[in-house]
RNA sequence: CGGGGUGUAGCGUAGCCCGGUAGCGCGCUUGCUUCGGGAGCAAGAGGUCGCCGGUUCAAAUCCGGCCACCCCGACCA
């Protein structure tokens, strides 16, 4: 551990203090390759927590595993001329094998679409093989120029969804469904609210038709794309010769989607929740949700004392919605350490409850319980303690989300405003600007060039304002849509 | 790829301008005292000063080259 007991403050240097909770968390560190990261236990137990859970949704819905290859022929990302040209530039390609230069080279998966859709097509020959619902799990390569811990590292952990159809409809229906489910999860298990939309043309996947993406606000007001569903169209169908035959008898093109979400949930998470003190993890997601500090003087109250700690262990049972059914607790009987700082170092990994029991508790037949959230402490009976410690894990959960979107909605700018103060917002403190737009792509990429922000999504009704923006931001035309203006990660 | 910066013990750093025995804090080891919000004292272990070359009696320090990493841009989940 370093020696630099502060964290840098979130307001003084997000960046510096995004990185120094994510190190001395432990969630991950540098690899020795550029751009690369290493996931330590500490942070891949909370990615095992979330792809359990959205493996369950996935399941839920109709999806099932499979797994494709690293390495895709060049040619197959070449087949689809949107695709290539958004992907190209930053595959990392194999031109090497068995010591032989190969004839063809092989790229490094930068997403998947065109590997498993050539396999779709073997696969699928009449309307009774659709819809094909498949998810893969995968690690992909993406050379990006500049990296962040999480949020854009080389290579990443992810799960992209494929899946075929036999109408435009259906397609539609699943890439709002699933976009859907993305939302579910990031609010009621990573406490992350995300506003949900179409993105622009210019912000749109190469080679889709739609993308849809829910975006989060993070703690300096920046907006973090946490998850995109795509509405393919045909085009990849076309490209990789998919087609059915239909209950008509025609051959027809197949109709495809996909959608994921990476270990960038991780960096919103930190960024969301956390503070000062370290990371705090939704309990839902936390590798353990309870620590017990022990407080003692002498061995003989030692001895008494841990006992007691175990035995509280040993009892603790399940949590709602929780899979094993048994509380994770740690007793910290480490020795030579002052139960101070072991209160800090507990902090700094953000679980969320910590159980301090010493002599004088077990004397009153009482223990403190200390919310990581808010740091508040009380003292409960040991009598109920385990329901004490389940009410306050939901609290936590609960209290998390409404704070965050509390946030959100203070810091969200909607309304028609001048573009100097949209400017000037956006060189300060940041926001969500929910503001007209003429839907052209010269206001949208001038507004980039010159304030950095650009239009995350044009969001789903529901969190349209009540009194639309009438003015194009820019260019004071009329407003052919209200978009979500932010920078973003 | 442009602009800026940094490489010294596990981590963080001083020393570099002005060459002369490599220092400090944290962590680690051992012992004693501590223990309800980051413990104290004492004794220890730990270093090819990023790499290669040059200048010099002498290089962490000066010169040349290389490498790596970080920050700011262009690119992006």
């Amino acid at each position: 551990m370093a020696d630099d007991r502060k964290l840098p403050t979130r307001a003084a240097d997000f960046s510096a203090w995004y990185n120094e909770v994510v190190l001395r968390a432990e969630l991950a560190d540098y690899a020795p390759v550029r751009g690369c990261m290493v996931i330590r236990p500490n942070g891949y137990g909370i990615w095992e927590r979330m792809q359990r859970q959205l493996d369950d949704m996935f399941k839920a819905t109709g999806h099932q595993n499979a797994y494709f290859p690293l390495l895709i022929p060049q040619s197959f990302l070449q087949k689809e001329a949107e695709h290539v040209e958004g992907f190209a530039p930053e595959t990392a390609v194999v031109t090497y094998g068995g010591g032989k230069q190969l004839e063809e080279p092989l790229v490094i998966r930068p997403t998947s679409e065109t590997i498993i859709y050539s396999m779709f097509a073997k696969w699928v020959q009449s309307y009774r093989d659709l819809p094909l619902l498949i998810n893969q799990w995968a690690n992909v390569i993406r050379w990006e120029m500049r990296t962040r811990l999480f949020l854009r590292t080389l290579e990443f952990l992810w799960q992209e969804g494929h899946t075929a159809h036999v109408s435009e409809q259906e397609a539609e229906e699943e890439t709002r469904r699933m976009l859907g489910v993305y939302r579910d999860f990031m609010e009621g298990w990573i406490a992350m609210p995300v506003i949900t939309g179409r993105k622009t043309e210019s912000e749109r996947f190469a080679g889709a038709l739609r993308t849809y993406s829910c975006e989060a606000m993070m703690q300096d007001n920046k907006a973090l794309q946490a998850g995109t569903s795509h509405n393919l169209g045909q085009n990849f169908a076309r490209a990789f010769d998919l087609k059915f035959q239909s209950e008509s008898g025609e051959i027809e093109y197949a109709w495809n989607t996909s959608w994921g979400v990476s270990t960038r949930l991780i960096g919103g998470l930190v960024m969301t929740h956390s503070d000062d003190n370290g990371l705090v993890v939704p309990p839902l997601l936390a590798p353990i949700e309870v620590v017990i500090v022990p407080i003692y003087r002498t061995d003989e109250e030692r001895v008494r004392v841990l006992e007691s700690a175990h035995r509280i262990k040993d009892s603790l049972g399940a949590w709602e919605r929780r899979s094993p059914a048994r509380l994770r607790v740690h007793v910290d009987a480490r020795e030579g350490m002052k139960p101070g700082a072991k209160y800090y170092a507990w902090e700094l990994r953000g679980i969320p409850v910590r159980m301090e029991i010493g002599p004088r508790d077990l004397d009153a037949n009482q223990a403190v319980l200390v919310r990581r959230d808010t740091r508040a402490k009380q003292s409960f009976t040991l009598d109920t303690i385990g329901e004490a410690i389940n009410d306050l894990l939901s609290t936590i959960q609960e209290d998390l989300l409404v704070a965050a979107r509390e946030r959100r909605e203070a810091n969200s700018v909607r309304g028609n405003i001048t573009y100097n103060r949209f400017r000037e917002i956006m060189e300060r403190e940041g926001a969500f600007v929910y503001a007209g737009w003429c839907g052209s792509a010269e206001c949208e990429t001038r507004i980039k060039e010159e304030t950095k922000a650009t239009i995350r999504v044009l969001p789903d009704e529901e969190f349209r304002s009540a009194e639309p923006p009438t003015h194009c931001l820019l260019c004071g035309k009329p407003a052919v849509a209200e978009a979500l203006w932010a920078k973003a990660y």
